[in-house]
DNA sequence: TGTACATCAGTGAACGCGCGTTCACTGATGTAC
DNA sequence: TGTACATCAGTGAACGCGCGTTCACTGATGTAC
């Protein structure tokens, strides 16, 4: 058996060349093609040659854009993460919990929505820096506070408009972060998404110390709430321990 | 540059073949191999020819102990489930409260001490089943079960004996377990261990509804206790909202 | 006890493949004169 | 306005590499007679 599996895409269309001076418009094609691997597939299928085939591309046109196979996937990182931080921003709602809750469900539906995305992206910020050095990874952990000190300021904000019992928002932050974080991951495994809502708020509500006040009362407060699209290994937990 | 970078091993040694009828010792050295080759390296690391490297044999060698790469991985992966198990279930304490303290801490340990292995178990138990089919990657999610249930247990075990005010421990130790995974990623990420003490401690207190009375008393309950080793968009984002 | 033989444990060479990277090149296009 | 030229955007062929996998094989060793 070959290494890769994708030999169904000999080359996409004949695709024009950019005018003269626009040259660096394949620059954002060569990341939106590496970045369409890497959700359909994984890490591994983000070559440089695969990228150029999905681009519509020959291999060595890379190069002038890119040092490298590593500087691509880098590159994809951190526009995710970019990607991130603006969607946490841009989390709406009328009041502070509201905004926290509205970002944290951003938060989730962005690991959701692009799990082996997601998955690259810590993937990337755990290997250590010393691997490749000089590439310019130190910005990638930049690059994750950026998207954290969103989550950490609306907690602040609960906080400090009284929604929030917390009496270390320092510590919380990490809490709900950490929470968040496995919770993503958790979504980003099990492909049977939406996840069910009422897991969500009271998890983050708990994490944050939110008043029980400013949640909307649960449609089912019931003592199993039955996680129906849960992945097997935990809904099988659930059932012998119900 | 060439795709793999470890040649430093040209065969480790002269291994002596195994006695007639014992051939099946390989398959153990195989595992230990292909294990090494993950924790100090990563996942893409362990490919069928540097495993066969590593246990210092030919790559045919391999065959008629594993049906191919995916196999070897597979088989390094529920060893590692099974070692996780057999970690949590051997964590003691005098009550409750302190046995799911200690499961906690060897979970966290253990994501700790093999960060890429605590990575691969994750990353493969998230790739849809239906990549390939028939070679019994179904039980994985049963072996995450096996572990998770552990820890479900002693939850369970603290709600009965009285040490947690949880109304709802089916759900939290869900929540627990979220928590847990997210801490461990982020720990697995962070090679600065041994990670702080009193941030596990506390997290894991609040997310299992544990009484205060049962911690013994943080060495410095301080307001911003100071994370030093933690990884920096953790520390910088503290920083910036303390 | 000796000997032929079947089986076991593992090897060495070879295959075709996709990979990353290089090199010299081609044709279009803007610009200086 | 026309023309020579420099530059730009991108190509095609080739390289050496490690990969997964196959095939026929080799030598040791236990066993049947």
């Amino acid at each position: 058996m070959p290494i890769a599996t994708d030999t169904s895409a000999p080359r996409r269309t004949l695709r024009p060349r950019n005018r003269r001076g626009e040259g660096n418009h394949l620059r954002a094609e060569i990341l939106a093609a590496a970045t369409d691997l890497l959700d359909h597939g994984d890490e591994r299928a983000v070559t440089l040659r695969a990228v150029a085939r999905r681009a519509g591309i020959s291999a060595p046109s890379i190069y002038p854009h890119f040092a490298g196979r590593p500087a691509i996937v880098l590159a994809v990182i951190r526009e995710a993460f970019a990607d991130l931080t603006g969607r946490l921003e841009a989390a709406a709602g009328e009041d502070a919990p509201q905004r926290l809750h509205a970002a944290c469900r951003a938060y989730l539906d962005f690991a959701a929505a692009h799990p082996e995305r997601y998955r690259a992206m810590f993937g990337e910020l755990a290997r250590p820096v010393a691997t490749d050095s000089g590439t310019g990874r130190g910005d990638l952990a930049t690059l994750g506070a950026d998207a954290l000190e969103v989550l950490s300021g609306a907690l602040t904000d609960c906080v400090t408009s009284g929604h929030s019992t917390s009496t270390d928002p320092c510590a919380d932050a990490i809490a709900l972060w950490l929470g968040l974080h496995g919770l993503a991951h958790q979504l980003a495994m099990a492909h049977s998404f939406p996840w069910p809502a009422d897991l969500v708020r009271p998890f983050v509500a708990s994490l944050s110390h939110l008043d029980a006040a400013d949640d909307p009362p649960a449609p089912a407060p019931a003592p199993a709430p039955a996680p129906a699209p849960a992945p097997e290994y935990i809904s099988t937990t659930l059932r012998k321990n119900a």
